[in-house]
DNA sequence: ATAATAGTCTAGTGATTCTGTCAAGTATTA
DNA sequence: TAATACTTGACAGAATCACTAGACTATTAT
């Protein structure tokens, strides 16, 4: 259940490969592609619909590609994903251009809201500088129990490498 | 975008109205779609998938219906949910039935993990009870800057009657 | 017995969304 | 002017969703 369409997923990775270059330059699509294995047809669609939302900006002709239009640390996964598929709506009742007839009395109304409020301050909270630095796992919270351990300590050495170079 | 299908949604609710009546006998599915605006064909599928599972009991014939397994207190919105839509699986990589070769170096593996992982502690601690109750919309966390406040404070006056009688 | 009530089970179907591909075009630089 | 690269819109097959239909089984009251 509540599945992320491939389009969001491809979307921060082809994301995370332009702020992994965000000082060697612009990217190309068809870098992505190889490095994400990703179709280049379908990642023209998604990085431009990135670009209309002014979160990444392009350059044309030889040598160009794409660029972060801000710092790694400023572009939250959330912003990505909101612009790729939309705010976070659990329900139809929740979605702005939905809503729903039953809201005043609906006994999971709140439930849902409650829910989808805590994912999206999850994904706002995570940046492509934490992916950058290999963060990620960081809950948002860590619940009663949890010891937050080494920060490194769960990375595979393979990404340990990728980050290094 | 990460959107409940209404299997799963119906569902809850359904089993709210089963928990409502859990000490005034059985209820038929025709109360539920009565009370719930749900389709007597559609709740039949659900009510036996969720019955097949053991977390609620059935009575044949005249006066019987639905009924609780166990306490409302010991249902989680998680399990109804696991049970009619499968585990929570952000992305396919993430699923026990498909899983993904590049997990491995993988830049957004952990972050859709650990964010499978937030949503799931969030469903198994919120309960039958709790809906019964109004508290559905205290967050299993609290945020810095988010002060609780009063519990029923947002509970609509016509939820408060229903859950009266 | 039998009629009425109420749950059980299997298929199937139209609509929608997903996951891409394709092709023709525009802008920039060497 | 040739090569590189992004831009745009259309479209199509596959999968999933959100149900509906219909025939069947079990239980109870009369
Ligand atoms: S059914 Fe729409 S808010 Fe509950
Ligand atoms: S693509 Fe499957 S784990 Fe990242």
């Amino acid at each position: 259940m509540l599945r992320l369409s491939t389009k969001g997923q491809y979307g921060v990775r082809a994301m995370f490969e332009i702020a992994r270059s965000c000082n060697h330059g612009p990217v190309t699509i068809r870098e992505i592609s190889e490095r994400q294995d990703v179709s280049v047809a379908y990642l023209e669609q998604i990085l431009n619909q990135l670009r209309k939302s002014g979160i990444i900006k392009s350059v044309r002709g030889p040598g160009g590609g794409y660029v972060l239009s801000r710092d790694p640390g400023k572009v939250s996964i959330g912003e990505i994903l909101r612009e790729l598929e939309g705010p976070v709506a659990i329900t139809s009742c929740l979605d702005p251009k939905e809503g729903c007839m039953r809201v005043e009395g609906c006994v999971t109304h709140l439930l849902w809201k409650s829910l989808g409020e805590n994912i999206e301050a999850f994904l706002n909270s995570m940046t492509l500088k934490d992916l950058l630095e290999g963060n990620e796992f960081i809950s948002l919270k860590q619940r009663p129990g949890q010891v937050p351990g080494n920060i490194m300590a769960k990375v595979p050495d393979k990404t340990k490498a990728r980050l290094a170079s």
